[in-house]
DNA sequence: TTGCACCATTGCAACGATGCACCAAACTAG
DNA sequence: CTAGTTTGGTGCATCGTTGCAATGGTGCAA
């Protein structure tokens, strides 16, 4: 069907190991016009090896994986771009996978990708433990762990890239604590994954340092039916934040402004506050996490801590190469941890004067 | 280094070509407790065939392509996840790649798909001309284009699945012009999409059934040095209507309300209105096309013009699946064309009563 | 008893690329 | 002139799976 190496070969006039060798860098022993024949016998026919006769042979493969909680959430869709744009620089493409943040989706899909001869896979889950996936790492599978910070107990291999959420969660805390609010609300799915946890404790790490503690805060991590099995999926987000507006606005003593645990889940909070009749920006204010295209558009403009996601996605990308390619490289002793940046735009400002004590009527 | 159908017919005691014989589906033929002994054997060693060898000897592979424009857009990350989730029902897997719209990327990528034994693609490509992919088509692969309708000149073997374009531009302009609006304008990057094109004629024939001309109406297609080679990114839909928005608003005599390309345009042109001072829903309003996640997150919530996502992608799949697998089936006769579903939300109001600069009704 | 059909099971030659080990020819040294 | 070395290129086994053709064993009819 496709035109394979004994036809380059024959074209040539050479050997098909001779167009192996071309292929594979071997020229050096070789007559510089030989080369030149099974170049131009190679872009005649149009000829490109077959990935998967090489890879049965290799045992490499020009293939990574991707797994993400959705694609759906833009943040992970930008991330999946910025990869896919370090890895095609180097010839190498990418599977992608939705894990829905799933264990067991997580670990059907590292095999499977194993089984094809997938040797490096960016895995983008923030689980507190990564065992499910360990036995695939014990085989040789060079796997980075975004969006997840190292903790005790993981592999040595295991390289894990993130930004310091603790860092990222304080800045946030500390902008709004600035701007005068003192009565704040943390709002997330549960808080079972690490990088949650970490935001988490920036917040309260923000609150001591302004003298208050978590009691002066509230903490709303899914009223409904949040049993332990439970969760919003990535594509939940903004339903989470919905439903945490209208709880907390609903509340006797509402908070004047709001740590959204992502970008998605804070334009669920405008929106709920929209619903409420509640003004963004001046009765409430809210900071995301993320910096989604979408955030500086929304309105009011959302005010975020920032992922140097470029940056973060070459360096996934150049520990996997080094992985799959053989060099045992360990750029940074182990695991990345970028510090994340405040971006004031307009969803915060100055705390309310007068405490809002019941919200308006709604609009519309 | 993996387990081999060697070893796993060593375990069961037989040979691996009754282990493959298992594997395919062809036990009929052999003893029932044979075939029990192979898959305990299989269970027992965590046995999963290689993919890459599989291939190699059988041509076929369980990896389809998909060609989006960008997944930082979150349309296309919701499709991809429609279409994931469908493929992974049938053990099918789905590499994901970004042509920025290039037409050499979507043509390279092919290429690269088809070397690496992908034999079915859904390229998301509105160009009037597939013909830099035709010679993959012609080679054997299987090819839904998607977000395209069908052309004169296109191969019989091309499947189009596209949501009804016209029909849906002439919902939205329609919805418009009902509300009372009679100054509207059309933003759109460059025409030269057949979708695009499509949505402009259904924007023109709505006006037309109220008795305006094009005249009446403004079509901005991107200002800033548009010359034939440009072209705005999807990532640059925002900003592309945000420059929009300034413009229009800027001008003497601005439109009521806007027909957008798609949400993501939408959300820009809002921004860009609140930037200006106009309050999108009341003094402006704004209809997009997709009906993305956020769409319904805006402020005000975004009407829109909704595509049947799963309904397209189950399609999509349901077809390369039949060509992958040498089904040659053609479920529609070719095509497929869906209709779009107007889904009214805050961003549209009655046209404002009181105009100093109204524009009167002209016809040639 | 022989011939034949039938059965579960297996041997074997691919699929396409790779890269080590080998070889023939040309050159160099003594 | 021979032994040794270098140069430029090739033969071949191999990766793991597949599926056709072939195996030998059994039962049955003639």
């Amino acid at each position: 069907m496709s035109v394979t190496i004994h036809q380059v070969a024959a074209e040539a006039g050479v050997s098909p190991s001779t167009v192996s060798n071309v292929l594979n860098g071997r020229s050096d022993r070789m007559l510089p016009q030989t080369r030149e024949r099974v170049e131009a016998a190679i872009a005649r026919l149009g000829y490109r090896p077959n990935g998967p006769a090489r890879q049965l042979r290799t045992g490499r493969s020009h293939v990574l994986g991707l797994v993400v909680p959705s694609v759906a959430n833009p943040f992970w869709g930008t991330f999946a771009r910025h990869l896919e744009a370090a890895a095609l620089q180097a010839g190498y493409r990418v599977l992608l996978c939705n894990s829905e943040r799933d264990p067991g989706r997580e670990r059907g899909y590292l095999e499977e990708l194993w089984a094809d001869g997938v040797r490096g896979v960016v895995l983008c889950s923030s689980l507190p433990s990564l065992e499910h996936v360990l036995p695939l790492v014990d085989r040789g599978l060079t796997l980075v762990a975004f969006d997840r910070t190292a903790q005790a107990g993981d592999p040595p291999s295991l390289v894990n890239i993130s930004v310091d959420n603790a860092v990222g969660a304080e800045l946030a805390t500390r902008h709004l604590l600035e701007l005068g609010h003192r009565r704040l609300a943390f709002v997330s799915g549960s808080l079972r994954s690490v990088n949650r946890r970490a935001r988490f404790s920036g917040f309260e790490a923000a609150l001591e340092r302004f003298g208050l503690t978590a009691e002066d805060a509230v903490v709303w991590s899914g009223g409904v039916g949040n049993t332990d099995t439970d969760d919003y999926g990535d594509l939940d987000f903004p339903e989470l934040g919905r439903a945490a507006a209208r709880e907390l606005l609903g509340d006797g003593r509402p908070p004047t402004a709001i740590v959204a645990i992502n970008d998605m889940c804070a334009l669920g909070i405008c929106a709920g506050a929209r619903d409420a009749g509640v003004a963004v920006g001046t009765d409430l204010s809210v900071v995301g996490f993320d910096d989604i295209v979408l955030a500086d558009l929304a309105t009011p403009p959302l005010t975020t801590i920032r992922q140097p996601l470029p940056a973060m996605a070459d360096a996934a990308f150049a520990h996997l190469r080094a992985g799959v390619e053989g060099r045992a490289e360990r750029p940074n002793g182990g695991s990345l941890l970028l510090r994340p940046e405040l971006v004031v735009r307009g969803s915060t400002g100055p705390a309310p004067q007068v405490e809002p004590d019941r919200p308006r009527q709604r609009r519309r």
